[in-house]
DNA sequence: AATGAATGAGCCTTCATTCAT
DNA sequence: TATGAATGAAGGCTCATTCAT
């Protein structure tokens, strides 16, 4: 992301050198397996130092405070979330909006589940984190990205794509999220993709993006 | 919720008097403010007390910890959350796919933006707690009052109404959910409120409910 | 024990009537199974009451506080214990020395094993109780009751019975509680225990008792 | 001493640098000051650190918890009473049994009656500690080094050596607890001391240990 | 630069005791 | 007189953060 975090939460250093970059990484890492085996209440600077083979002190000297810490690695999480999805977006450029969507909504959904324990953890350490400007610049990089895909597709005839391409994102997103907390077998969750994928194909063909006709989910 | 709790989250003893279910509620009202003026990680035991002015050894009568607080205060809010939408469920039983789409979504959309603040502060208080068994008889609740009410539509030809009911709820629970953090201007929210109706709506038209001709939003 | 408690400790009321006298049997007898069951650190007021089937209000009105409750435990008990020596001295008034040591030591022996659960509650719930007057007071009792049995035996020649009286006592006592504490098998604490009387009956030969031919242990 | 201690209770950080272990003796001795001037049941975490000069947290680096702390203070304890006890066996191999019991029963004494409030203190702060393993330790320890000196005593003709042993031990142990607790004057302590060594002495001559003639207390 | 011992405010929880009913 | 809800001081323990080495 390249949101400027409120100024507290910046973290104290770049990293400069190699050395710097593998440490904080370590970091990252450490900070995703404590939250995963410990859960938020057990995460403790110390026991991610321990985790992350440095000290304390060192991890200190990279992030001034736990808050800065957490509010990094979510940036980085939502920074390769994006773009992943804007990847795909690119890809599927001028295609037909089943196309899209299918797209899409794998795309995400595939990125949410496949290490399903980070992205709970990840969820659990957003709480009580002034993190808005990141949720906000995340949309936004969503929402250009999504949008320009939409508009790409032949025949379009969208009345309006601000409003239909946000709600489409907040449909999504959402709903991968829901899914998620209900904890439902993996077979369930697919089911749902799979009709989440109807219905937003269903949505956009009435709201003037394509024929009835080519209604069709893989 | 009539789901028996983990056993180590029940509350400490049934308020047989007058002044103790008053001293209950006062409990629930002072965590609900804690939680919205303090945030998630600065409510303390003696906070809460402090603001529903008892003292903390009155708390642990009823409370045995602090998390059999939380978990009863989310088990009341879903078990009311619960009960608004069967009443609106049983309230438009025989009407069209359009009205009951409408009014259900109309329903949760209001109950959770009328006290944003309350909402806010529940879905953080609910983070680290083990309330899944919360939630899946809240999801089981809501399954059978939804279903029920859409299998009583005329014309309906749903093949799968049990696919249909649950990924319509995940869509609306979930979006709510997130347009709730994107913390989008009101209208904008109410806007998202429409499309998401039109959606449903689109859906259940193409899943076998009504003819297109009569898709239409309030 | 007749001895006056300090004043601190005194129980609130003396029973007067026999509900009273049920009811504070009532609540030794809890305290006690507390004791055994929970340990001295979890004996509180509320679990005594409840166990015993009363409010902590009528507790305290027969124990002013938790102090006086296991002083007068304590006072209780060691009555007992102190009679049922005495019982046995006045039994073997006049018998030899060997008949003395080896009744004294098997009534005492049996008393603090026949329910040693019970034994070793007392012992821990003296600790921090101002209980001194309490052990002094026994003592005297028994050093009366052993002195007048010891001086009864045909042929004593003990030059300074006062010591070797209250050497035999600290011995026996001593060594009880040093066999309970080392939790041996049954069969080794019997074996100590005929040790102990082959001792004892050494000593008092030695000292004047009588001739080393009567050495003999039941 | 060389026992595994209840896995709970173990000492959470060894001192590898000389400015733990002087912290960590601080903090016994503290603690010990502490059970001296203000009883086991106002030994408080908060007030052990105060006295050591350390914080709470200093504290808990080196106990994981309270009960901890007692558990290493009680071995340390027993770990220097068990050597001197041992030193002194040593020095009296091969010398009279009467010389043996003299010097056993004096060295034991001494090092409980130099400092009786120490002895006292660690006594008490013993209730209610898991402390068994280190009693049988020491119980064992106190055995091997007894036996081992009898053993060589010339002339001696013991039946059961071990029986012997381990009762000769419960009685010494035991009678100075019990004087101990009884709280003589210093004048009646010594008198009965030397009782105990004529009544040890006895015992022995008579199970085999010597001819009666040599029956002598220094 | 890196370390990790030390700090201490603050949290959750218990329990002896009181007193309105 | 009996009850048990209410009190609140005090205890054990954690953990973000600092700083001497």
């Amino acid at each position: 992301m390249d949101v400027l975090p409120p100024r507290h939460l910046k973290a104290r250093k770049q990293p400069r050198q190699a050395r710097a970059a593998t440490t904080i990484d370590a970091i990252f890492e450490a900070t995703i397996q404590v939250l995963i085996a410990e859960g938020t209440h057990r995460l403790t600077t110390t026991r991610v130092a321990e985790r992350a083979g440095v000290s304390v002190g060192t991890m200190y000297q990279y992030f001034p405070h736990k808050q800065s810490l957490l509010y990094a690695l979510n940036e980085r999480y939502l920074d390769r979330l994006a773009h992943r999805v804007e990847v795909t977006c690119l890809a599927h450029h001028g295609r037909t909006t089943g196309e899209m969507v299918e797209a899409l909504i794998a795309t995400y959904w595939e990125a949410k589940t496949e290490r399903s324990d980070v992205t709970r953890a990840l969820y659990s350490s957003a709480v009580e984190l002034d993190n808005e400007a990141l949720i906000d610049a995340f949309a936004k990089r969503m929402d250009a990205a999504t949008r320009v895909m939409l508009v790409s597709a032949p025949n379009n005839r969208y009345t309006d794509i601000g409003l239909i391409n946000v709600t489409l994102l907040s449909v999504i997103f959402g709903t991968v999220r829901n899914v998620f907390e209900r904890n439902l077998p993996p077979s369930d969750q697919n089911a749902i993709r799979d009709e989440l994928k109807r219905m937003c194909l269903a949505y956009l063909t009435m709201a003037g993006g394509e024929t009835c006709a080519t209604i069709q989910v893989a």
